[in-house]
DNA sequence: ATTGACGAAG
């Protein structure tokens, strides 16, 4: 008989001989209407019909005459199951394999498994994993995938080793799973001196997921190591690598592998242009985007990549094609709204944002932690301090999420650029989060706004405890000494962080002028058309100072002379890359500028009148928000 | 039967 069930007979015949087998053991109850064999039929039909109603149905009427069907076929109704969302049906079909003592073949259990973690009930996968007699490689890497998906690091790593301990080797499939489950720097070499042990490292799976994991722990180079060893790559590992080059802010290389990409022949997909336009985004290059854009709309509406598509016309001060955009997207999910959100916000356009975000509710959308972190964002920018303090005291109660880091961030910054520097100490001493050098930095930054040099001190001192080589502190604290006449002490900081040999990041300004983008750096003579620039800019001085500009020295960082404090000012990098905007863009065009610093306020002041003289639209964008200028006011409100 | 890529803040 047990030859029998193996044999390769159809699987009707083999049903039946199963059916024979079990109702020798057992006295079943005969319908009066249908045989066993035909009700065997019809069920077996069902399935694969995807009739998940008479499937169940057929499925109650086989367990009535404790009569059992083919294997291939419960698992094509487990399949029906998870294609229709039916978890109750799927445990019931659970239930119905182990009736009677019965134990499913082990591939069933694997499908059983598969199903429980696609629908993410991992308890039930759990348990039914522990009383599964046997367990092969699948059963093991569904389990590992089911727990890197929902981030359980820990029991995907253990789950590893323990299948390595009972004798089961992993395959690729494993691999590729549990490299998402790398719990940090250490994990990785391990693992992946492991893969290439196994010499499953040849395999474009492993190698998409290792490149991915690398990239994500900023190990991009031996991401593009792995990258580079490859013979043979699909779109997926193209996609990666450039992904992995974006998402580090490393818009060139991104952009540059996308152009070898196309060399050797791969169309870009949506995957590829999201990242394309990540990487458009960090570089701020609009037009470049924009190009990006016109190959998106070709496609079919992809929700992903117009939420890339809204941040980067956000991110490149151009709110209008962001406004269009999110205007015409047919699907928004949450972080399509909280994009245009943090990007109003970011673009000054604070009561906009603030709408937004009822609109967001009042679609249904439920807003989440980001979400909460831009609405803070635009009312600390905008000085809004009681609606911030209102949607910070409320986010728990209406939203039920938990004030974290950032958020705790926003109102620091909210209290601090209102002058409220002594409730921001105070807010900061009573935090339940341990405040971080960014909370610090926060509080410094506003300190700087109100020129208040003793919370000043005390906020350094706290952020190079934390982070002793941190530059941007000596600078910032150095300049409030100065902007106070403090020399000594200005000098001092100046000494410390020559001997910590902490250096100085040069300001650098970036503009795309014709697809080329130009950087200029302060103080910087090597731009070809330099002394075009100078000359320019030494006129544009002229002309705004007849209406009243006078050089705030207050800004320049080293404690010299009138004259020269004046001319290292003049040289800052957004000032040479405004006048290069201003003589290479056509007129109707805006000039957008990105820096890598914070926007100085002689620059600031600068380009407003700068905006109506020349009667041009001026966007710089900082590491923090962007400026709008239009005649010779700041979308900032000068707040910031 | 089990595997890889893309989006929001700081």
């Amino acid at each position: 008989m047990k030859s029998l069930l193996k044999s390769t007979a159809p699987p009707a015949v083999r049903s039946l001989v199963f059916f024979a087998l079990r109702s020798s053991i057992s006295s079943t109850t005969q319908s009066s209407y249908s045989t066993p064999s035909t009700l065997i039929d019809d069920f077996t039909r069902f399935c694969y019909e995807r009739d998940l109603g008479r499937a169940m149905n057929a499925l109650a009427s086989l367990q009535n005459h404790r009569i059992r069907a083919d294997s291939i076929t419960y698992s094509e109704l487990i399949k029906c199951c998870l294609a229709k969302g039916a978890i109750e049906e799927g445990k019931q079909v659970h239930k119905h394999l182990y009736s009677d003592g019965y134990e499913p073949k082990m591939f069933l259990n694997n499908i059983l498994l598969n199903m429980y973690v696609k629908f993410y009930l991992l308890d039930e996968a759990r348990t039914l994993f522990e009383q599964m007699p046997e367990r092969n490689v699948v059963s093991w890497t569904t389990m590992i995938s089911a727990f890197s998906n929902v981030k359980l690091n820990e029991d995907a790593l253990k789950y590893l080793i323990l299948m390595h301990r009972e004798g089961v080797m992993p395959n690729m499939f494993t691999y590729s799973s549990v490299l998402k489950a790398c719990d940090g720097l250490e994990t990785l070499p391990q693992l992946h001196c492991g893969i290439i042990k196994t010499g499953l490292d040849s395999d474009v799976y492993v190698r998409s997921a290792l490149i991915d994991i690398y990239s994500k722990w900023g190990e991009l180079d031996n991401g593009f190591l792995v990258f580079n060893e490859m013979a043979t790559r699909d779109l997926i590992v193209w996609n990666s690598i450039i992904g992995g080059f974006a998402q580090n802010d490393n818009g060139d290389d991104a952009l540059n592998l996308f152009k070898s990409m196309k060399r050797a022949g791969f169309p870009a997909n949506q995957a590829t242009l999201t990242s394309v336009l990540r990487a458009c985004t960090g570089l701020v290059l609009l037009e470049l985007g924009r190009q990006v854009h016109a190959h998106v709309i070709k496609e079919e509406e992809d929700l992903i990549l117009h939420n890339a598509l809204l941040d980067m016309y956000c991110k490149c001060g151009s709110l209008e094609d962001a406004d269009s955009v999110f205007e015409r997207m047919i699907k928004k999910d949450v972080i399509s709204w909280s994009t245009m959100i943090a990007g109003l916000a970011q673009n000054g356009r604070t009561v906009d944002a603030l709408q937004l975000f009822e609109s967001m509710k009042a679609s249904g959308t439920t807003p989440n932690y980001i979400t909460i972190v831009g609405v803070l964002f635009a009312c600390s920018h905008a000085g809004l301090v009681e609606d911030g303090w209102y949607y910070f005291r409320s986010m728990k109660r209406l939203f039920g999420i938990d004030p974290g880091r950032e958020h705790y961030g926003c109102i620091v910054d909210l209290l601090g650029r209102a002058g409220k520097l002594d409730e921001a100490v105070k807010f900061i001493h009573g935090m339940e989060i341990e405040p971080d050098a960014v909370t610090w930095r926060t509080l410094l930054g506003a300190c700087k706004v109100h020129k208040n040099v003793e919370i000043a001190t005390y906020a350094a001192e706290q952020i190079l405890k934390l982070e002793p080589h941190d530059e941007g502190t000596y600078i910032l604290l150095s300049n409030i000494y100065a902007n106070s006449k403090r020399w000594e002490d200005a000098a001092e900081v100046r000494k410390t962080m020559r001997d910590r040999r902490v250096k100085k990041e040069p300001g650098c300004s970036w503009i795309e002028v014709a697809k080329e983008v130009h950087a200029f750096v302060v103080r910087d003579e090597s731009h070809p058309q330099i002394d075009k620039i100078s000359r320019e800019l030494n006129l544009l001085i002229q002309r705004i100072s007849i209406m009243g500009y006078v050089p705030d020295t207050n800004f320049a960082l080293h404690d010299l002379e009138g004259e020269q404090k004046e001319d290292s000012l003049l040289y800052h990098s957004e000032k040479l890359a405004i006048v290069f905007g201003l003589i290479n863009l056509p007129k109707e065009k805006p000039v957008r500028i990105m820096k890598n610093l914070r926007i100085c306020g002689d620059c600031h002041a600068f380009a407003k009148l700068v905006s109506k003289i020349e009667n041009r639209h001026i966007v710089i964008r900082d590491p923090v928000r962007y400026h709008h200028f239009k005649d010779g006011v700041c979308s900032c409100g000068d707040y910031w």
